[in-house]
DNA sequence: TTGAAAGCGCTAACAG
DNA sequence: CTGTTAGCGCTTTCAA
């Protein structure tokens, strides 16, 4: 094993002492343009690259951010089944290494191992999609770093977030499909849990509704799990609900995926019997047929846009809760078609 | 800020030295069990947690791996818009953190840089997944640390492997739809590259068209790149070359499902009058409709393994070449027709 | 403008 | 069995 090049090396090398060449590292100081080239030079010449555990020591910055996904059960894998995390991994992994970190993957279980995780690795930030119990984001403020929340409502002042309007994200949703002439509007969804994405979803559905005078109809709500296989098998309930039901809006693409293909394989036919609109635009979206009609979000801007904010929040340690609301829009595709009332 | 909790303050609360708690925390020596329980207790009432840092720089071992993920283009974003990254990111993830491990995702260019961001992190090891420029791999041994090349025919001596039988899995697959009466069958894949994944699996299947004796017919090689859109565009090609071709073997899913949905844009039903098979079985492939018949792998175990195969070769100093092979298997699912020469 | 030196928190050799 | 101690590589005061 060779031996690791160290700044001593560098400092024997450009015969200047150990101080000045982190100076040069750093670019603290002034240094006169000569010693900074010399030096440099060595340490290009020394192939030499600066050990960050030592840097990590003296100075308690890593440079690394922990990103927390959520996990398809407690202890378990991540929930990579679902293409929305993956855009987002995409987006904060290039937009960290553009800025000299490097992110940290990992599932998290709701006891105090994170935290640990945190402190061991001396993490500058964390940021945490989805949501998840009241007392991991609790024991969580307990690590003093800066956090980003993303898709969360947690109200916490401590904890900085990335969002978009998901009420309102459903309020145009439903929208669409009204202006489209539905009124019978079923609505799948995920567990509506109090302060959950999925809530603010389902009651920007009943804004609309109730700004176009339609009732709302609690048989119309299906609440179940967010994935493929809940869409696939909600088709026939839907069905068998109501034969008046002629529009579903999808709080998450990958139920819209799965509905689409369970109400084909009952022999309708998306859009003419049924249409659908999801919530998202993942990728995936495209790939289904009909390709589905959704709203928007931009995925992989939503993970630049938390690592770049936890990074603006760690170098210049602000504390104050800094928000950002993403836009979203209406991408029409093929699952939606004008109703029209053939009584 | 609090103060950090350190190995100091445990010992002094502890009345022991710090060098005992190090044994404690390191399990070595074989200390009496009084001590042992004294020490951990205060650990527990301090909540002390060791520094990696500190450690790493002791021991240089960082209990980090590093996982390389192709990017789009050099420089550019990790390829998420591929489900095959995720699944095995999610295995290689639970794997790591279940031994205590983590795992830093990046992209990386061929040039030095990722060299340097292992030396800087006294990365213990590294995965990488896919095929990139010799060169980049050259870079890589002057680490010398442990690495494990995932889906990659690089020989190098030096480099552990896992893989599966490609040219084998090219074989089955087109055996499968021979023996599904199919003679012109039109082969859709990426790039051949020499000693690439892809190269191997269109030996495959010249090998199966050996065996039965169909001439090989270079028209019906369809070579583009790994992606939804180039599957999607070159239905149309396909059907112009010959109106002979019965059947299509996707040399990875993604392509199949591009195809799919182009060809049946074209008017063309799968797999009535098209059968196709695709490669690795990434979990969208239930997604399209049709389900997508292809030849499975699993995915998810291949990054388990190779997290598994890299700590083992770092913790037990494994010099010699190690390689794993992992099974392939047809899944029969609804894009695959046994077809019937109506002349 | 530069250097000497004191640690950061931990491990491990060595001494007792 | 346990403690003392010398670093690991780096940053950063303080002094020159």
């Amino acid at each position: 094993m060779k031996k690791r090049i160290t700044i001593k090396d560098v400092a024997r090398e450009a015969e200047v002492s150990i101080a000045t060449v982190s100076y040069v590292i750093n670019n603290k100081e002034s240094l006169p343009k000569e010693t900074i080239e010399k030096v440099n030079s060595v340490i290009k010449r020394l192939n030499y690259v600066p050990n960050l555990s030592a840097r990590s020591l003296v100075s308690s910055k890593s440079n690394l951010i922990g990103l927390v996904i959520p996990q398809t059960e407690s202890g378990n894998h991540l929930m990579f089944n679902n293409p929305f995390y993956s855009e987002f991994i995409s987006g904060a992994e290039y937009t960290a290494r553009l800025n000299g970190y490097h992110i940290i993957i990992s599932g998290a279980d709701a006891d105090e191992s994170y935290l640990e995780v945190c402190k061991k690795r001396n993490m500058d930030g964390i940021v945490i999609l989805g949501a998840y119990p009241e007392e991991f984001f609790s024991n969580l403020k307990k690590s003093n770093i800066p956090i980003v929340l993303v898709d969360s409502y947690c109200e916490d002042y401590y904890f900085h977030s990335i969002q978009i309007n998901d009420r309102y994200g459903g309020y145009i949703a439903t929208k669409y499909l009204i202006e489209k002439g539905h009124k019978h509007i079923a609505l799948v969804t995920g567990k509506i849990k109090k302060e959950g994405v999925t809530e603010k979803r389902y009651l920007g559905y009943r804004d609309a509704l109730k700004e176009f005078n339609i009732p709302f109809n609690q048989e119309y709500i299906f609440e179940g799990i967010v994935d493929y296989d809940y869409g696939l098998g909600i088709g026939g309930k839907i069905i068998d609900t109501s034969e008046e039901i002629t529009a579903i809006f999808a709080t998450a693409d990958i139920l819209a995926m799965g509905l689409i293909r369970g109400l084909k394989a009952l022999g309708k036919k998306i859009p003419e019997d049924i249409s659908i609109i999801g919530f998202d635009d993942v990728y995936t979206t495209k790939l289904v047929d009909p390709p589905l009609t959704t709203v928007k979000q931009n995925i992989f801007a939503k993970g630049e846009s938390a690592i770049k904010l936890l990074i603006k929040c760690v170098n210049k340690n602000l504390k104050s809760k800094q928000e950002i609301i993403l836009p979203i829009e209406i991408v029409e595709r093929e699952t939606v078609k004008l109703y029209k009332d053939e009584k």
